[in-house]
DNA sequence: GTGTAATCGAGACGGTACGTCTCGTCTTCTC
DNA sequence: GAGAAGACGAGACGTACCGTCTCGATTACAC
């Protein structure tokens, strides 16, 4: 019995979506710091109560709205060795990176989730993990393949990519280009 | 003589300290998110004032309290070999990030920096170049020698070295442990 | 029916009687000059924000607060001639002049009307004018019938008696008294 | 022996001019809520200190600062009756009311008067007893002249001409006529 | 001339209140 | 029962002044 029979008015689909791209415009036109809850329902023209009840945070609402966005972008198809796997993975991410309307919504999620234990719980389990285990299939299948270098360790491959990442869009702020996913794929491959 | 002739009342020495200790004080207790500018000039027994006349931000005060402990705790002695070296930088570096007041302290500047451009750039200039220009000297030292693997590029070195500690430090929350820093020293120096 | 429909919560009755009262009791106890709207909010035990959505200064709340209060103790019954009326409106508001606490309380009014010009003519159109319009209605009946001298203008009249009231109030800081109630009458009735 | 030997620095005359004239122009250009030591001290050129060493309060500065130009402006001359005595003390009065500097002044003055009872206690003595003194000449001379109605009382007199006066002034801020000055003396005089 | 002492401009200090902003909750009527 | 509206208690923000303090520099008189 899934069906808990639904009572009272139902959930407002509008309201939702009216939301959801207030989040975005305002966090797109003023940036983050800028975005709070009354503001989202103003220009939602909706009750702040009806975030709060679907909400707990307004980074939760913009994890949200990102969500169908970034989702799916990454390729996992296979291109028949590891270091084109890689290679994919990896011109795939930096496109997202250097889109800078997402990477300033990764830079304020990534920035809420220090900030807010709870978020950061939500953040690395609904995004941080999803992206690991997506580059964790192509490891794996190189190591299915006899592909894979014996080092570094299947975990340290997945911090040393998302970290080079990561550091370049939070800390260098210095765009993701083909030199560097050249260099990456070659030391994650010993070089072939 | 760079002198600028001092008028009026000289800045208080003492109130200095005690904002500084104040800040790391209720950080460390009560997090960085219940860090405010009110919290710190009560606790330190300081006009809120004072604070704003000589930090724009919370996060420049908790940056210069944080600056004496940080510093200077990276080893830069030559130890023979780019791989010495390098273990030696990874093995203090992974030592402060294990520090758990150093790591939220760390975090929340990461965090701050990206919601406030302006500190951002301080951050950035006064804090992340500095470690960055650390390493390096290793790596441009092991040039000098012959040591150095053709790739990958100095600066994807950097990227890759701190790249993998702040995201542990941000992302992941796992400890930096000796099995990272071999796969890192090996990663680097071409397995050797 | 002039009712706009409401929408939204209705204003709390129970907040704005809190409001009132604090402001009273502050202005009593520690005089108008320790009078602060955050102290008002913290006694009433209410928002900051609370008190300024609804009164643009604590003048203003104090004026509102002091209304009930004087209002209507001034008798207008026909007592017969114009020197009776007079006496009756003089002694009634000399007793007003000489209650301390309502004495202060306009006392402090009076100074905000100097020192905040909108405030000023708040207070004048919402208490002083209502005020010259009792005492007006008195000398509108002797001059019908008849028992007015020509002697001075109506307007006259009017600043004479609040002037000298208000004077000692403000200025001479005396109590008033029979004789200057006798005094004034005498005066203003031709000595009869 | 007035002479205490002064020891040290002499006041300076400078400062204290570059005070009071700072102080009066503020009041002027901004009004007297807007006037602060911290403003004086700046448009004079002038620390803070040296203004709080000689005047406990921004009042008394423009207390001391308006002294000059209000003083002796009311003539006491023999004028030959006790109703042209009058006539010459309330068209002098009433020309000084309607300076609109002037009354700017008085007015704030006599509000801080009402919020900082110390101050009040001055202003009462230095300035306002000052004022009936002057009257009170009048009055008397006019009873040695045997001029004097027996009504009302000599102090009544002066409440009633300065009432009026300043009620005019801070309650219906109406210019001072001709009008006024007939009536006031019509009803102090039995209308001779 | 060489103290000694009080003044001066400057500006930092510990405080307090300001008026605003946003939070997350609540209370109303409407759909 | 969900939603729009908007008032509520709470509390931090950054600013403005308060009145005090601590500097170095200046200016008088006393020795």
């Amino acid at each position: 019995m899934t069906g808990e029979q639904a009572r009272g008015r139902p959930r407002s689909e509008e309201a939702r979506r009216a939301i959801l791209n207030a989040a975005l415009e305002i966090a797109a036109e003023e940036g983050y710091s800028a975005l709070t809850i009354e503001g989202i329902a103003a220009r939602a023209g909706v009750g702040k109560q009806t975030i709060y009840r679907w909400w707990p945070t307004k980074a939760d609402v913009l994890l949200d709205a990102g969500a169908a966005k970034a989702e799916l972008r990454v390729p996992l198809g296979d291109h028949g060795s590891y270091a084109a796997d890689l290679r994919a993975f990896l011109t795939a991410s930096y496109k997202m990176a250097n889109d800078a309307a997402l990477s300033d919504l990764l830079r304020a999620l990534m920035a809420e989730a220090q900030l807010n234990p709870v978020f950061g719980e939500r953040f690395r389990r609904d995004f941080l993990e999803r992206r690991r285990d997506a580059l964790g299939v192509i490891v794996d299948r190189a190591r299915q393949r006899g592909d894979l270098p014996s080092r570094p360790a299947r975990g340290v491959v997945l911090d040393l990519v998302f970290g080079t990442i990561w550091y370049r869009v939070l800390a260098t702020r210095r765009r993701l280009d083909k030199a560097l996913v050249d260099d990456l794929v070659a030391v994650l491959t010993d070089g072939a």
